[in-house]
Order: C-alpha cells, then structure tokens, then sequence
RNA sequence: GGUCGCGUAGCUCAGCUGGAUAGAGCAUCUGCCUUCUAAGCAGACGGUCACAGGUUCGAAUCCUGUCGCGAUCACCA
C-alpha cells in the first residue's frame, strides 16, 4: 500500500470525524522543498464540502493524522496546504522491502495476457540509416523496452521497405555505372555502395533534364521523359512480372544493404523479433479490401477504384486501391496489421513509430481497422514523434545533407576517448577494454540526448556544436553508476544484511529513498505515455539527488557500522534504479570510467 | 485555405490528470580536489511561460481567438 493510499483513508476519517463529511478523495502532492515535510494534502478541494477557514481544517487534519497515523511524525500548514512530516521508520521499512530486489519497479508478464507488437525502423532499402532513423529505433526500442518493463509482451518488428521505383532507382545506376562493384571489391559497407548508386541515379537523371530542356522541352515534361527514369519504371515493371535478371539482381542488392543495415542496428544495439517485408504483402491487403467493399465499408468509383468514406468521422475520402486493381500504402498497411495478428495471435494491439508527417494516415488506418470490425483496432497508437532538423533545415539523402549514422556513432566514441584520455583515469585496462568503454559512453550520450526530449518534440541537431557530457546528459548519468560501482567494490559490505530501521536518517538519505519510491510509477507513467523521455528525467533526478548525497555525506567514512551498511547498500539500489532504468533505455552502464 | 502539432531563461529542455515565490543543464561569474572517481558538489546571474480574452478560490497547464514555426490535405511512400 503506497503512503498516499494510507493517508488518503486517514484525511477521509479525519474530516469524517471532525466535520461529519464523506469526502470523496483527497489531492495530494510532494511537498516542496522549502518546506518541511514529506508529502503534502492540498486543502483546497475539500472547501467545495467542508465550510470554514483552510489553515483551520489543515490543522484539524494534521493534529488527526499525528494522533492516530504511526507513519505521521509531524505537520505544519501554509495558507491550504497541509505538509506532513513522515517518520524514518516508514521510509527505512520501505527501503528494506525494495533493496534485493534485482528487477526493482518492473512487472513481469503474464502468460496469457495480449502482447503488444511495437514497429520500428522501417527503412528504405535503397539508402543508409541516418540520425531521422537513429531518433526512430532509439525511440521504438526504448518504447517496447518500456512497455515489457511495465508488464506486457511485446514483439519488435519492422516493415521494410524493399520493392518500388526508388529500389529501382540504385539498381539502375549500378548497372549502369557500377562496373560489377560489390561492398568486398570496394571495402564499402553495403547500404553505403548502394546509397551512392541512388545518389548517382539522380546526379544523371538532372543531367538527363538538363539535356531535354535544352533540347526545347519544358522542364515538366523533361522530368517524365527522361530516359533513365523511364528505364527505371520498365525496371518496376520487370520486376513486378518476375523477371529472373532483375529478380536476381534486386535481391543481390537487397542482402548488400540488409548486411549493412544488419551492423548499424548491432552497433545501436536495438534488435527485431519478427520481419516483414513490403515484397511479401504489398498484394495482402487486396482480398481485405474485397471483404470491406462486401461489407460496405468501402464503395467503388466508376473507374473501379475502391474508397473509404469518412467524411462522417470529419475527415476525408481515402482511396484504398487504385483504378487498375494494384495497391496503395493504405492498402499495404491494412494488410500487414491483420497479416501480424493471423501471425501472432495474442497480440492485442500495435504500436507505430514513423514521425509526425504520417498523423494523417494513421489516422485514417485506425478509423478503417476499426470499420472493419477487428476487436484490436482500438489498441493501436501511433507513436508519433517530430522531425530531426539541422541548422540547415531537412536532412535529404539526395542532396548529401544527411548525417550518417554509422558516423555519428563513430564520432561519439571518439569524443569520448577524447575526454576520457584528458581525465586519464583508466589505468589499467586494456585496449580493447578501453575501445569498448568509449562506445558505452558515447552511445551512452547521444541516447540520452535523443531520448530526453518529449517524442512529440522537434530536435535540432546541430553537428558543429558536438553534443555534450556534462549536466543533464548520458556519460554524466554514466558516471554517477560508476562512483557508484567504485565504492562498492571497496566496500565490504553484504547488500543481503538487513538495515538498522532504529538509524535516524540524514535529509539527503531520505529524498533519496522517496525518490526510489516513484520508479515503479514512472515506468507504469513512461508506458502509457509512450515516452522514454519520463525515464530520462527520472533518472536525471535521482542522479542529482545521490551527487548531493555523495558530496555532502561520507558514505565508506561513516561513523557509525549500521550507518556505513545502510548507506552502502542505499547507493548499490540507486545504482540498480540507474542500470533498469538505463536498460528500458537501451544505455549501458559502466563499472569503470 | 481546411486539419493536426509546437511556441517556457541567451541556447537545449523539465513542469503528471489545474495548486504554494515557474525548475534543471549549457553558457557567464564565485567558491570546493592531503577524505569514497571534480564527466562532480555548493552558490550567483538570468523569465511579460508567443499575444489577447474566458472558465476557476487558483491557469504555463483547460476553452476561444490572434500571431509565428512545422507537418499534412496524391490513383506517392
């Protein structure tokens, strides 16, 4: 039972008793650090029932709860504001109920509950990753982490991108200026070769226009005569026909990029338990557009093309096939979701993570899932999240104003070695070890760097201003664990020894322990939100809170045994809190640094 | 133009379903390494919460309007 649901049923009891009112429920929040107390009861609410003066009611209460509540230590009131003084007792009881617990604020799943199958990712297979996709896995992964953290199943997938004119667009150019270049001849990362063949396709088609316009054609028309593009749209068609040499080499290319892909995820550390790819069931969401249109969910055009009507719902008609019979995205993404639940039947519901420019069609999908009468259609949500910018304003690949993610990642770690050869504390470990250390850190900032702000938010990155190590960010988190993992390996104490509850506890000890007190909360808070940018802040918070601690209180030079024992084993919880917090993030903690 | 989102300190961000004099970090300036890792701690400076109304005992938070920025409104994905 937490401290607000005990109080709660003595404030009730308290104005029952002195004003002969029921009240309904009881507003509480923390108490601000400028007064004393632990927990304040807002007065405020309860004048709608209780006629009289606020400070008077609070006293009433108050002397109520120190009478009759052992937790209740004291009291003060400020205008209607009731601050209450909680007793050690409860918070080192509280302490000693939480300390050994490994997997502190998590909730195991049941068996048989719903899962939750979180999509992420979702690239173009045509073009490296960049920090837009960095922002995108960060922020799925850590979402799916969260919501495991929190209680449910959770399956990880993506849609990958894999067929259309764009895939046609790179595997023209390298065919035609590649001259049988693969990523072992080149020493290229495979998404990388076959990135610079879609740039180079359109470095051609611009001369090709170019060319047309000189030649007396106006430039709208250049653009769709161009003869490398139409040789690319006969590319699409070959390839939808199944022809073998095109097949071939569409998968040839595909499995280059998939092995780059493949690296760049290893090196973020985000991970997918199931795949699905655009290839297999781009023509899926035919035979449900079929059923719809029995249905009636959906009517035919004269021209044959297949809409939805939502004007009813505020919004507007939405084609969900065309005219000749072939699939559009709606019609792609209905069909994955259902394809996804014949595939898993516990999941329960879904969640997207594709930035905030597709609001609208997810939108639209949802409202169409729900007319199609599938029960799971009321459990998906779009995670949402804004754009990447940079000073220069959109990243595009075409124009070579993207930052690389493989770069980025790179850049980070040597930063990090950067700072910590300055500090050169890391006598002692070996390259290797030190190599590693410098990914943990840097990956460890631009995380939390991405991760810290609110998903709906848009970040802007600006790359000369190199993100930073101090303050509210990653390696400074980073680095409490470590002080942390210091003192506990100088410590020759058993976290197993209980704790002394007759200790009297030191103010810091004490915002320490109610900051532990709000993990569980948090998680459950971060997974209904969908936002890791609520574990970031906690973490924040709580890292702060033991930094003030560490500095103003001996921890190993305590004066007393128990009070050496308990404030050992009050660090190890708090570097524990750090480390599942930081995992639901996917940031690892290191011993040392 | 319609719809959706955002607008908090010079910069980057917190601020839960309305609650006490709006909080951090960076930057600038002061102190603190013969005591557990100074990627740290303690402090100073810095705000008409875009603007104007409204609801309320009480509004950065809810409602309406205005302005600014962004996205979206394809038989593209």
């Amino acid at each position: 039972m937490s401290l607000q649901d005990i109080l709660s049923n003595h404030v009730k009891q308290a104005v029952s008793a002195a004003y002969e009112i029921d009240l309904e429920s009881v507003e509480f929040q923390a108490t601000r650090k400028e007064f004393a107390g632990d927990i304040t009861v807002v007065i405020f609410p309860m004048l709608r029932f209780v006629k009289g003066n606020p400070v008077q009611i609070g006293e009433t209460i108050g002397n109520y709860l120190v009478n009759n509540v052992d937790e209740v230590k004291g009291f003060n009131v400020v205008k209607g504001f009731l601050n209450i003084e909680i007793n050690d007792v409860y918070y080192l009881n509280f302490f000693e109920s939480i300390k050994d617990e490994e997997k502190y604020g998590f909730i195991t799943p049941k068996e048989d509950d719903k899962a939750i199958m979180v999509e992420y990712s979702s690239p173009n297979t045509n073009k490296p990753l960049h920090l837009g996709h960095i922002r995108n896995n960060l922020l799925g992964y850590s979402v799916a982490e969260v919501l495991k953290a929190s209680g449910k199943k959770v399956y990880k997938t993506q849609i990958i991108n894999d067929r259309g004119i764009h895939i046609c667009k790179s595997m023209l150019a390298w065919k035609r200026f590649g001259n049988n270049e693969t990523p072992e001849s080149t020493g290229l990362k495979g998404d990388k070769l076959v990135g610079n063949y879609y740039v180079k396709f359109d470095q051609e088609y611009k001369k090709e226009i170019e060319k047309l316009v000189d030649q007396g054609q106006k430039e709208d028309e250049a653009k769709k005569n161009a003869p490398i593009l139409l040789e690319a749209q006969d590319m699409l068609r070959k390839w939808e026909a199944g022809d073998k040499e095109t097949v071939a080499l569409w998968r040839k290319m595909n499995s280059w990029v998939y092995e780059g892909f493949n690296e760049t995820y290893k090196d973020l550390g985000v991970d997918f338990d199931t795949l699905y790819y655009e290839s297999k069931t781009y023509l899926l969401g035919k035979e449900f557009v079929a059923e719809g249109l029995k249905s009636g969910v959906f009517y035919k055009e004269e021209d044959g093309s297949v809409w939805c009507d939502l004007t009813e719902e505020g919004l507007d008609k939405k084609i969900v096939l065309r005219a000749d019979g072939t699939a559009v995205y709606m019609t792609q993404d209905i069909g994955t979701a259902i394809q996804r639940v014949k595939d898993y039947p516990d999941v329960g519901g879904m969640v997207y993570t594709v930035g905030n420019e597709q609001d609208y069609h997810f939108k639209v999908l949802f409202l169409i899932l729900k007319k199609l009468g599938f029960d799971w259609a009321k459990n998906l949500h779009h995670l949402s999240y804004g754009m990447v910018d940079l000073p220069s304003g959109k990243m595009k690949s075409r124009e070579g104003t993207v930052v690389d993610a493989d770069d980025l990642i790179d850049d980070m770690a040597e930063t990090a070695e950067e700072i910590s050869e300055e500090l050169g504390k890391l006598d002692g470990y070996s390259k290797d070890e030190k190599q590693e250390l410098y990914k943990t850190i840097g990956l460890g900032a631009l995380k939390y760097y991405i991760l810290k702000v609110d998903p709906k938010k848009r970040i802007l990155f600006d790359p000369k201003e190199s993100i930073d190590f101090q303050g509210n960010t990653g390696p400074f988190i980073q680095y409490t664990y470590a002080r942390i993992q210091s003192i506990l390996r100088k410590a020759d104490v058993k976290n197993l020894d209980s704790i002394d509850s007759s200790l009297s506890l030191h103010i810091k000890e004490r915002e320490l322990i109610k900051q532990i007190q709000l993990f569980p909360e948090v998680i459950q808070n971060a997974a209904v939100q969908h936002s890791p940018a609520l574990i970031a802040n906690y973490t924040y918070d709580l890292v702060k809170e033991f930094n003030s601690f560490y500095q103003n209180v001996s921890i190993l030079g305590a004066d007393k045994d128990n009070e050496k024992r308990f404030r050992v084993q009050l660090s190890n919880t708090v570097a524990n809190t750090i480390k599942n917090a930081f995992r639901v993030l996917g940031i690892d903690v290191p011993d040392r640094m």
